[in-house]
DNA sequence: GCACCCGATCTGTATTTGAGATGGGATCCT
DNA sequence: AGGATCCCATCTCAAATACAGATCGGGTGC
C-alpha cells in the first residue's frame, strides 16, 4: 500500500479508465495497468470491473476510495505539520465576502501584515456558499461567511457582527416616506451577482413591505451597488459599517430595520485539523484579538 | 511521503539508531540511511540529530511521528474494509474476564458460532486492564469488561449486568452468622492473581463489616477459588450467576449484599474505527440480541 | 466490415533499491 | 595515550522495479 498506488488507483476511479487516468498521471497506459494489478493483488480483491468502455469500480473498489482521500488529506496534514516550525510564513489564501473586504479586513489584513511580514496573504472575494467550497477544496485556506454554517469538516468562530440597513437614496428620509413615494410593485432590488446571503434578508423586508420584489439588478461589486442607490436606480440591504461613509457625505440615506431583520453575523471558517498552519492560526488571533468583544467561539458541530 | 520511507523512520525514531533499525527491519544499514536521507529531502527539514551514539528526533520529526501512527492505522483500516465484503470470516480475538467466560460466554459463543462458522474464533481470558490494553494495541478485536471504561479510542456496550455475592463454605446459613463466627481479623479473601476488578468491591464489603483484609489468597482460574471457598479457607465476592450451580448441589452458600455493593456491569469494549470487521459487528450484534433486555447502548465520550 | 477505443501483455531500457565494504568521528576502557 | 568499539555517511556493483513503446485481442459504433 504505498501512496502512489493509491493515487494512481484514484486518478482511474475518476478517470473511469486507465488510458484516460495515464494521460492525467502523465504516463503511459501500461504502467497504470500494472500499478493497478499490483494493488489488487495487494489487497486480494479485484478493485475494478473491466469492460470495453473504461473501468468502473467494484464494491471493494468503492469501499477503498474514501480512504484515499482520507490517506491523502493526513499526510498533506502531516507533512505541514513536520515543515512548520512555528513561525507563520509562506501563503495564506483568504476569502471574503464584498461587504466584508470593504470595511473590516484592511484594518485586520494591516494589523496581520505588520505581525506576520513573512506571510504572502492573498483575498478572494466572492458569495458565501463559493466560500465554503473554496475552504473545503482547500483552494483558501479560511473565509470570512455570512452564519450559519454547520459543517464536520469546517471550525467556526464569530468574526464580526453587522447590522444591515436599507440603504436608499438621499431623498427618501424615512422608511415611511419610502412606503409611500413607492409604487405598488416595490422598488428595485440591488443585490450581488449570485448567491449573496444578504438577498434573502432583503426578500424578507419586501415581503413585509407588501413588495412583490420582481425587479432586481445585480452586481458584481459593492461600489456598483452603492452608486445606483445613491442614483435612485433603487434599494439595498448592506451593513451599517459599509455605508457609514457615503451616508455621512449625503449620497445617500441608511435606515434601520428591526434587529430580528438587521442582525446577521459574520463567520471566520477554516477546514478541521489537528495540526493548523501558523500562519493561518496566527491570523485567527490576530483577529479575535482586534475585536475581543464579538469574538466568542460559537459551538462546533 | 511513501509508506515504506514512513515505517523505517518509524524504526529508527523507535530504535533510536539506524544501525538497530536496520536490524530490526531486516535490511542493512546503509540502506536505511539513504531512506531516511531521502524523507528528509522530501520534506526539506532534517528528521533527526545526528550524534556519536545514535539519532534522536529534530522538533520536525517528532512532529512528524504521531502522523506515521494515524497513517498506519488509517491504512491497516483501508485495507480490512477493501477485503471485507460483509461475510463474516477470518479471526477474531475475544477477551473476557474469568467469571463472564465461565457462565455467559458460553452459549454465546455457541450461538455465534453456529451463526458464522466461518469464523475462527479464540478467546482469551484476563483481568480488565489487561484485555482493555490488548484490544487498544489490536491484540484482540473486542473484550468483556468490567465498566467502567472511558477510552476515546474505544466504543463501549453494556453486556450484562451481574449480581455479586459474597460466597461462603456451606457451614455458614447467614451473613450475620458469618461476622459473628470470624476472628476480629476477618477472613481469608480469596480472589483472582492480578487486576481483578470485583477486588475493589471486596474491600469495600470488609471495610463495612469491620474487617482489616490483611489476609489474601490469589488464584489464577475461578474452579480454584470455587473450591478453597467450598473448603473454607476464606471467602470470595462472585457473580450470582458463577455461583449458581455450586449453590444448589450444596457445597457453597451465597449471600446477598445490597445492591450498592453487589451491582455490577459487564461492558464490551472495540476499538473505535470507521469500518468494523464484518466478523466482529456481527459478534456485537450476536451478544446484543441474545440478551435485548440489558442491551441499552450506553453514551460513548 | 472497418475504424476506433480500451485494457492486457510483452520487451528492452532506465531508474531505483538493495547488499556489502570502506572510512571518519566519537566514546569507552585499559 | 592508544586500541577497541560503535555509529553513520558514502561508494560500488548487483538485483529488482518502474517505465515507455509496441503489439494484440475484444468490443462498439458507424
Amino acid at each position: 500500500m504505498e501512496f502512489s498506488d493509491l493515487s494512481t488507483f484514484s486518478a482511474v476511479a475518476r478517470c473511469g479508465g486507465i488510458t484516460r487516468a495515464a494521460g492525467e498521471l502523465r504516463t503511459v497506459q501500461s504502467n497504470v495497468t500494472s500499478r493497478i494489478r499490483a494493488l489488487e493483488a495487494e489487497v486480494g480483491v479485484p478493485l475494478f470491473e473491466r469492460h470495453s468502455r473504461g473501468m468502473t469500480l467494484t464494491g471493494a473498489g468503492r469501499r477503498l476510495l474514501p480512504y484515499v482521500e482520507r490517506l491523502a488529506a493526513l499526510s498533506r496534514e502531516a507533512m505541514a505539520a513536520t515543515r512548520d516550525d512555528g513561525v507563520p510564513k509562506g501563503p495564506l489564501a483568504i476569502g471574503a465576502m464584498e461587504t466584508t473586504a470593504a470595511v473590516r479586513l484592511p484594518p485586520l489584513l494591516a494589523r496581520f501584515h505588520q505581525a506576520c511580514p513573512a506571510v504572502q496573504l492573498t483575498l478572494r472575494t466572492g458569495p458565501t456558499a463559493a466560500l465554503v467550497a473554496a475552504v473545503l477544496d482547500r483552494s483558501l485556506d479560511g473565509a470570512f461567511v455570512a452564519g450559519p454554517i454547520d459543517h464536520p469538516d469546517l471550525t467556526v468562530v464569530s468574526a464580526f457582527k453587522e447590522e444591515l440597513v436599507l440603504v436608499t437614496a438621499r431623498r427618501w428620509a424615512s422608511l415611511a416616506a419610502l412606503r409611500k413615494g413607492t409604487p405598488e410593485a416595490g422598488p428595485t432590488a440591488l443585490v450581488f451577482r449570485t448567491g449573496c446571503s444578504y438577498r434573502q434578508r432583503l426578500e424578507q423586508v419586501f415581503a413585509e413591505f407588501g413588495w412583490p420584489c420582481t425587479t432586481r439588478l445585480e452586481f458584481g461589486t459593492l461600489d456598483g451597488i452603492i452608486g445606483c442607490v445613491a442614483a435612485d436606480v433603487g434599494v439595498a440591504l448592506l451593513p451599517r459599517t459599509v455605508v457609514a461613509r457615503s451616508e455621512l457625505n449625503g449620497s445617500i440615506s441608511a435606515h434601520a430595520l428591526k434587529s430580528s431583520q438587521s442582525r446577521v453575523e459574520t463567520l471566520f471558517v477554516r477546514r478541521r485539523v489537528t495540526h493548523e498552519d501558523a500562519a493561518l492560526r496566527t491570523f485567527a488571533a490576530c483577529m479575535q484579538s482586534s475585536a475581543p468583544a464579538v469574538a466568542a467561539r460559537t459551538s462546533i458541530v
